[in-house]
DNA sequence: AATTGTGAATTGATTCACAGCT
DNA sequence: AGCTGTGAATCAATTCACAATT
């Protein structure tokens, strides 16, 4: 029976704030900062100490004790944890209000992610001024388009009627990650990971704490 | 010593939840259903019968055994629990990129939410065609509007560098709320909640779920 | 002297299993 | 017979406390 090699199941919500983490070590690498604690670090991303550093051993040891972490090491070793090491393609389907603001949105990019392609179901539909990408076409193009360009990620903005049938035609062309807006629950395979935004949600839920 | 009345300490969780629930009752109240059994609505919902049925539980026993629960009164019941009796005003501050589409989005006001203005730092910015509001008003204006109509809500889309001082003046005019968009981590006193939502990192979690 | 890394303790959320109604 | 409501059990995440290291 030989030893399981480490399957390496970080928590979500640890990879959830590893982004952050990661954020607040490029603003400190711009500063020029070359080392930090836990507790500087925590502070910045909103943390416990403890936290962070719980986190960070799901993955290695890159602190120095005594010391703190070496800024440059910490950032491109929670980069690689990440899987982001290259330049990451997207496609967004969806060109409506929300989806033309997301076209547009340069934190995609700044973190590493290009749009290649857009998408719509209406012919008429156009890029705004600004867009990040060239690319517009109809949604009937969404399979060739994946397969020829082996993206794995998409960035959905459509309305809720229309979410599930894009969703199966995503999956079906190689598509393992959604950003969904649209305010419906995906059925996906196993194997693919859907994250959702629901924005009306986010704001009732706030509603609730005003008193 | 007297007992305690009731802390009604309903879990975060389940409040995002109460959001997501409340979406599908209305979806079923349309369709002319009356009655919904947990499971129905749970599956619905993309969650388990039983834990649907925990977060009822937090407030309230709605269901008949044997039967369900009557979907009118558990809509409501919930709107109740959530506070969203009434249309609740809330202000735009940043109408940029995201800032635009945010104004024109439909969900907002479908929920029972109304953008009753917007602000933003530079004085030549316009509303674009199809926003919810007719009011951009300078952020110097933000202390002054607030205190005189009460608002307890915002939606904050403004460059990270500018949030926290936004945040410092609604904070101190009343908002108790804040719907966050900017990429950075927020100080606020207690009794304000934060939700924020942070696009690109929703984008690097993802990218970690691709093998 | 300072700060990491981590087992143990705690807290919190989810799921199970079934008693209790209708 | 069917389905809710809930205490008990399980599972997961956070925090504590401290030994280990530079």
């Amino acid at each position: 029976m030989a030893v399981v090699p480490a399957p390496a199941e970080i928590p979500r919500r640890t990879i959830y704030r590893l982004s952050i983490y990661q954020r607040c070590l490029q603003r400190l690498r711009d500063n020029g900062v070359d080392t930090v604690s836990s507790a500087t670090l925590a502070k910045a991303a909103g943390v416990k100490p403890t936290q962070l550093r719980k986190d960070l051993a799901h993955f290695g040891h890159f602190g120095v004790r005594g010391r703190g972490y070496p800024v440059d090491l910490l950032a491109s070793s929670i980069g690689e944890a990440l899987g982001r090491t290259r330049l990451q393609p997207v496609i967004l389907v969806g060109v409506g209000n929300l989806g033309s603001a997301l076209s547009r949105y340069q934190g995609f990019e700044k973190e590493g992610f290009e749009i290649v392609a857009a998408f719509d179901a209406d012919p008429h539909r156009q890029l705004p001024a600004g867009a990040l990408t060239r690319h517009l076409l109809h949604t009937d193009q969404l399979a060739t388009f994946l397969v020829d360009h082996e993206v794995r990620m998409a960035i959905l903005a459509v309305p809720p009627e229309a979410a599930q049938a894009i969703v199966n035609t995503l999956v079906a062309s190689g598509v393992q990650a959604i950003l969904n807006f649209s305010p419906t629950v995906l059925a996906v395979p196993d194997g693919v990971t859907v994250n959702s935004v629901d924005l009306a949600a986010e704001l009732e839920n706030l509603s609730y704490f005003i008193r």
